[in-house]
Parts: structure tokens; C-alpha cells; sequence
DNA sequence: TATCAGTTGAGAATTCATATCAAGTGAAGG
DNA sequence: CCTTCACTTGATATGAATTCTCAACTGATA
């Protein structure tokens, strides 16, 4: 019962490298592509299977973000933030501290194990921003 | 083009009672079954277009949270944290407020304007956490 | 070289959510 | 009281994302 001999194949290579330089959180689906031009014919469950793998392995974070449904990929697993434009889906990374005393505060009180956090704010990037008020004044 | 008169009719109070008595953050699966103890033969398609009015009128929080996909909806609209279970998935709330300034430092260095955020902690409850210790102490 | 656990990819199957559309409903005016 | 018409509803089709199933493939090891 040792270590259940995980293979680094081709097609995780290129799943794990994919996700390794992408900083725009990708979705499943974009993970898929981008893997597709390294790798010829690789399969969307492999890149699923993977991708589950490697969150389950705590090397890549899941994030569940945005208008629609399609979880999105970080390589970024330390605690943080993100910045949601509610009008274009883009999503930024940004630097949050919750306070210290307060998590441990809320352990004590609701006795819940706290691994980790993400916060998200959600708002219009300043592209997204600028539109909205051109729109506003055009009217 | 006044107000478009909008009906409260049985199934809308249904739902809006639903969600208003629900502190469990119940999926919209959920919401439906529940209405449907109420209510007969109630479409899935009228609790889905009603908690999306429900939604973008902000009486009611969407909440993507947990291990699977499914929207759950908060009767709690007021900006507050989540402690999610990793193991079972169980959702219950928590208050932990962000640093006012540490945002206003944020927007000013990304121009992005912040609506609104949402905390979500994960980790595990405490009889989950209970459970994990035993089955460690067990092998 | 035979074996076998670990992997893969195609396609089917699920799940969640939204779109479509004909039929139902009720308030307002005639 | 009856007609009209905008608003609603529920069945069903549709769509997107994800997971499941399974036969074929691969590579380390005996």
C-alpha cells in the first residue's frame, strides 16, 4: 500500500504546464485548448480527470466565479483575492488579508476547521467601467 | 412604460417564502422540491425564473459555493462570509468583515470599482473533522 | 517477454440551467 | 358580464459543463 505509482504522461505534462503559466484562470474548457496545441488529440476527460486530480492534490485551486456556470482553474493556491467584473467575466488576482484574530475567533466560536479562503469582489474593471459611463451619459 | 406589473402569484410566494425560511442555502433543486410540498405541480422552469427575479431585484443572494456545481440561494443579502465543508458541503454563515481601508487601497492601485464581495472559507465542520480524525487513527 | 495496474480517448450519460411556446389567468375597460 | 391583453405558467426542447463507461494502450516489473 505505498504510493499508488502516479505516471507523469505527456498529457498531464502538458495539463500541469498549461495551468502552471496561465494567470487568467482559465476554465476547464480553455485548459482543454490550450493543451490541445502542445499535445495532439488529448481527450476532455483526460484534461477533467487531470485537472481533478491535481486540485484533489491541493496543486491547483478551483474557483467557482462569475455570471455562468464553468469552474475556473488557479495555480495560485495561497489564499487571496479576486477582483470579478460582473460585466465582462474577467477575473484578477488582488491581496486581501482577513484579520488574523478574526479567523481564529470565528474557529473558536463555530469550532470549523478553517483550510483556507477566497475572497471575491465583485465589481466593473475599469475598462468595463469607463463604458458604463459612457453609456450613462449618451443617454 | 410604468412599473410592469409584476404578479405575486402562488408560485412566486412559494418560492419567496421558501427562501425566506431556508438558512440552509438551498440549490435551486432544493427550492423546488420544497415549493412543490406546497404548491403542486410546480414547474422547475417558473422556481428557476423566480429566483432569478428574486435575484436581480436583491432580495435574494446567488452563491457559488461547494464541492459541485449547483447555484445556491441566501435569504441573508447582506455581505457576509461562508464557512464551507470540503467534506459534506454544508453551508452556514459567518461574519468576518473586511479591512474598509485595505479595499480603499485596493481600488485606488486596480481602478476597480468594488459593488460588493463575498468571503468564503473552507475547511471542514466539526463532525466532519471529527470523522477525518478518527479514520486517520484508525488505519 | 508476459503481466497488470495505471491511463487514455471516444462517446454516452448526467446534471444544471435556460429558451421556447401554447395555454392559462386576472385586472381593466367597455 | 364580457373582451382584451399583458403577464405567467408548465411541458418540453435545448444547451453547456462535467462525469461516467469501457475497450484499447502503455510501460514498469517480474
Amino acid at each position: 500500500m505505498s504510493s499508488p505509482a502516479l505516471r507523469l504522461t505527456p498529457q498531464r505534462r502538458a495539463v500541469l504546464d498549461v495551468v502552471a503559466e496561465s494567470d487568467d484562470h482559465p476554465t476547464a474548457g480553455q485548459v482543454l485548448d490550450r493543451v490541445r496545441e502542445r499535445v495532439e488529440g488529448v481527450g476532455a476527460a483526460t484534461v477533467y480527470r487531470t485537472l481533478a486530480l491535481l486540485v484533489e492534490s491541493g496543486q491547483v485551486a478551483e474557483l467557482r466565479v462569475g455570471e455562468r456556470q464553468a469552474l475556473r482553474y488557479d495555480q495560485n493556491i495561497h489564499s487571496h483575492a479576486h477582483l470579478v467584473c460582473t460585466a465582462c467575466g474577467q477575473v484578477q488576482d488582488a491581496y486581501v488579508q482577513l484579520d488574523a484574530g478574526a479567523l481564529a475567533e470565528l474557529t473558536e466560536k463555530t469550532s470549523f476547521t478553517v483550510a483556507g479562503y477566497d475572497v471575491q469582489l465583485h465589481g466593473r474593471c475599469a475598462p468595463c467601467a469607463a463604458q458604463d459611463n459612457a453609456k450613462e451619459s449618451a443617454q
